[in-house]
RNA sequence: GGAGGGGUAGCCAAGUGGCCAACGGCAACAGACUGUAAAUCUGUCGGUCCUCGACCUUCGGUGGUUCGAAUCCACCCCCCUCCA
C-alpha cells in the first residue's frame, strides 16, 4: 500500500516547498525516517496541529518512519515566526503529561507499533547541556548575519513592533540543533513542518552540513487558510481540541461541518483520506446541489470518526437534527427522556434546581444569573430586542415572561437557544 | 546615562479642558436573505437598572490644578528608535 509521498500531497494541494533532491530520496527506498515538532503548550492537540498529524500520516503510509517530535524544550522558548507572546516554563509534571496526552492522540492516527513511528522530546537531549556548551558547539557553526537574514527574524527587526529578544532570536538555534541530533543519533534525514517553518528547518540542514558536513533535507505543507482570511481552528468559544474534555465530540462535528463551501472543498483533501475519485465526485455532487452540504457532511463525519469514535458521529448528526432540523415544539415535546439525554449528551448542559423553577422564573434571570448561558442581563435584554433569544425552539421576546415547569420536555429539560447556533440543555434535577 | 517617540475599550486608531462611555476601521454578537455556507444589508457592541433616561467604572499608575480632565501640572512605571 505505499504511495508516493509527494506526490500525495502534492494533488492533495498540502505541498508547499521541499528541499531538491527530497523527492528522490524518499523514492529511492523506504524506511526514511522524518519528523515534525510539536508544542506540548497542552495537553491535547487542536484541530490546528492535525494538518502535521495528516502529514506524519501520509508518511507513514508511503512506506516511511514518522517521528512526532514534542519540544519540552522549544516549548519554553517561544517560536518568532508568527505570533508569540512569552511563554511560562512548564514544570516536569505538566510537561509529562500534556507529552502522555498528545502522544494518545498521535496513536489514534499513526501505528506506533513495532517500532513503526516514535516520540521523542527533545527535553531529553537540552536537559543535560550547559549554556557555554550550546554556544561553543551550536552556536559557533552559524554566523549571525545568516541568522538575521531569516524572514521571521528580520520582520521582528524591521518596522516599530516590539523588537524580539535574544531568547527568541535564538529559537533557531535550538531547533535546528534537534534536527542535528536526531541526524546524528537516530539517521533522521527530514524535518517537516509548515510553510511558516522553513526558515528554522533549513537552519537545521545548514548546521548539519557545516558541523558534520552531512545532508539532510526539508519539506513544508501549505498553512491552513479560511476563504474569509480568518484563522483556522477557532471558533467563538476558543480553540477547537481534539480532547473531548476540551471540546466535545458534538461541537467538533458542528466545526467542520461549518466549514464554507471554499474550504470545505479544500480541506476534505487535506483532512481525510479519501482517494481522489472520490473526492472528484464528491465535489460534483456538492456543485448540483450546494445546500444539501455534502463535502462538509462527509468532511465532518470522517474527521469526527477518526478522533472520537462512530457512535460520536451518530450522535452529533442526531442532534443536529433535532437542533438544526425542521424541530419544533412539539416534535422536541414528542422525545423520551432518554432520547434527549443521549442525543443531547454533548450539547452544553446547565443545571437548575426543580424547586426554583416551580415558583417560576423570569426569562432574563433563568438565561443569565440562573444558568449562565448569557453573560449578562443587558446582554440578554439586547439579544431579545433582536430577536435572538428562544425557549424550546419558541423565540422569546418578554424578558420578564415567568417559566415554570410547564415548559420542561419530558419532564426535565429546557432547551435554550441563541441565535440560529448555539444552544444550550438545562436539565432540571 | 543622553535625545526623541509612544502607552485610549478585544485589536488598530481618533480625540489635546466641558457637546466624551469617548469619531472611525477591524473583529465579535444578533436579525433579514439563504443552505447551520459565502457575499450583502440592518442593528448591537464597558456595566447595572431600564421607557425616555439615570447611575457606576474606564483613556499606563499615583497625586495635583480646575466648577469641570482622556485632554493641563508633578512624580513614577512600561514600550520603541537613535546615541553613549
Amino acid at each position: 500500500m505505499s504511495t508516493n509521498f509527494i506526490e500525495e500531497l502534492r494533488w492533495r494541494r498540502m505541498l508547499h516547498d521541499a528541499m531538491p533532491g527530497t523527492e528522490e530520496l524518499l523514492s529511492k527506498s523506504p524506511g526514511v525516517k522524518g519528523y515534525i515538532g510539536f508544542d506540548p503548550t497542552a495537553d491535547s492537540l487542536g484541530v490546528g496541529h492535525l494538518v502535521q498529524v495528516m502529514t506524519l500520516l501520509h508518511f507513514q503510509r508511503a512506506g516511511h518512519h514518522p517521528i512526532a517530535l514534542v519540544g519540552g524544550a522549544t516549548g519554553l522558548v517561544g517560536d518568532p515566526s508568527g505570533k508569540s507572546s512569552e511563554r511560562n516554563l512548564l514544570t516536569e509534571e505538566v510537561l509529562e503529561h500534556n507529552l502522555a496526552g498528545i502522544k494518545a492522540q498521535l496513536e489514534r492516527f499513526l501505528d506506533f507499533g513495532g517500532g513503526r513511528a516514535t516520540l521523542v522530546n527533545n527535553a531529553d537531549w537540552f536537559r543535560g547541556m550547559t549554556f557555554l556548551e550550546f554556544i561553543r558547539d551550536i552556536g559557533k557553526h552559524l554566523t549571525v548575519n545568516y541568522m538575521l537574514a531569516k524572514d521571521s527574524v528580520k520582520k521582528r527587526i524591521e518596522g516599530d513592533g516590539e523588537g524580539m529578544s535574544f531568547t527568541e532570536f535564538s529559537y533557531q538555534l535550538v531547533q535546528g540543533h534537534d534536527f542535528f541530533h536526531l541526524w546524528k543519533t537516530q539517521g533522521v534525514q527530514l524535518q517537516m513542518g509548515g510553510s511558516d517553518q522553513w526558515g528554522n528547518i533549513v537552519t537545521g540542514t545548514e548546521l548539519i552540513r557545516r558541523r558534520a558536513q552531512g545532508q539532510a533535507w526539508a519539506l513544508t505543507t501549505n498553512l491552513i487558510t479560511k476563504a474569509d482570511g480568518t484563522k483556522f481552528g477557532k471558533t467563538e468559544s476558543g480553540n477547537v481540541w481534539l480532547d473531548p474534555k476540551r471540546t466535545s465530540p458534538y461541537e467538533f462535528y458542528q466545526f467542520w461541518l461549518n466549514a464554507s463551501d471554499a474550504d470545505a472543498a479544500s480541506w476534505v483533501r487535506i483532512f481525510t483520506l479519501r482517494g481522489k475519485d472520490e473526492l472528484d465526485a464528491l465535489e460534483a455532487t456538492h456543485a448540483k446541489d450546494p445546500s444539501a452540504r455534502h463535502l462538509q457532511r462527509t468532511l465532518a463525519a470522517d474527521v469526527t470518526e477518526r478522533v472520537h469514535s462512530r457512535a460520536d458521529v451518530d450522535f452529533a448528526i442526531k442532534a443536529a437534527d433535532v437542533l438544526f432540523g425542521k424541530a419544533t415544539v412539539e416534535t422536541l415535546k414528542s422525545l423520551s427522556e432518554q432520547q434527549i439525554a443521549s442525543i443531547f449528551k454533548d450539547v452544553p448542559q446547565k443545571e437548575l434546581s426543580r424547586d426554583e423553577l416551580v415558583k417560576g422564573i423570569p426569562f432574563v434571570e433563568l438565561v443569565t444569573t440562573k444558568t449562565g448561558f448569557v453573560e449578562s442581563k443587558g446582554a440578554a435584554r439586547k439579544l431579545m430586542e433582536q430577536n435572538g433569544l428562544a425557549l424550546n425552539k419558541e423565540k422569546v421576546t418578554e424578558p420578564t415572561k415567568l417559566v415554570d415547569a410547564s415548559a420542561l420536555l419530558s419532564d426535565r429539560y429546557l432547551l435554550l437557544s441563541r441565535g440560529k447556533k448555539d444552544n444550550c440543555l438545562v436539565r432540571v434535577g
